[in-house]
DNA sequence: CGAAAGCGTAACCCATTGGTTACGGATTAG
DNA sequence: CTAATCCGTAACCAATGGGTTACGCTTTCG
């Protein structure tokens, strides 16, 4: 019980560069989907697609607010990827600690789910400097003061 | 320097199900590529086909012995992935810690390739129970003697 | 109310994937 | 030498995947 995703969705998910890249900016702050496209150089039906796939993965939840859909990371599924190949690596180094881990994640991520919802303030440190490689033009998107719209 | 698979390909790789059995499969022993396809419903080319990913993501190497080809299984590439996805299991939970495993994991894997050679022996515990889920059926392979062939 | 913004979906294309059967090359057995 | 084994490759096919453009629905703005 309990494993909606399986492994193989997961790792379907993450073997894409477009969709890891998503995923990346995903971690520091949640994203409307137009915002995650402009951040691209494919066209915006495109990307919409890709966020289908990591929506079926379950490593985004989306939230309609108005308009706008916003997307939010869920690690929980990269935890289930990490326990399946925990056995791979964990052969000879230590192993116990790793379950131990990803044993907590999904607790952890669950209340990390409340302390962002109690956030929605303006953008946090912008990351690591990890560009998405691709595009990153950012247009004049007129989105300006966005975030705090409602 | 140094990346010689992406992730694209691991991920890709392990992101179908037979694949990822044939890898549980080959954490125990190594496999001649028809004790491998015996051990599946779908006919002996296409597993020839999954091998050939395996190959070309770094996950598996190959040694021809005789008029058979041995599969070994390199966790290395694993490493790689699990090193993307820490920072995403890194962010709330402890962090540190995971990398300081992966790094160490490509060290201890050289060692356990060398502990491997030199543990050839027949049918270590079996594993986990984790059964193919496929076929299993293991007809008369006539390798009875298998492994110790050298 | 109309016009524009924001986003998903549909229809279509081409490249890739996973499966099948048929074949060929190398090695071992008789 | 001839036959059988082991295993990869080629040719073919149905299904998937990722990209594009065209469209339609809902929500906001003027």
């Amino acid at each position: 019980m309990g494993y909606a995703f399986g492994v193989d969705e997961v790792a379907g998910a993450i073997a894409d560069p477009v969709r890891r890249e998503i995923l990346a900016m995903l971690r520091e702050r949640r994203m409307s989907a137009g915002q995650i496209a402009d951040r691209f150089a494919i066209s915006r039906p495109a990307v919409s697609r890709h966020l289908r796939v990591l929506r079926a993965s379950g490593l985004v939840h989306d939230e309609l607010t108005g308009r706008r859909r916003f997307y939010r990371l869920d690690p929980a599924p990269l935890a289930r990827l990490a326990e399946w190949l925990t056995p791979f690596v964990a052969d000879h180094p230590a192993s116990a600690a790793w379950s131990r881990r990803f044993d907590a994640l999904e607790t952890e991520v669950y209340r990390t789910r409340r302390d962002r919802r109690r956030t929605p303030a303006g953008e946090p440190p912008a990351g690591t400097g990890r560009g998405p490689a691709t595009k990153s033009v950012r247009p004049s998107t007129k989105d300006g003061g966005e975030e705090r719209s409602a």
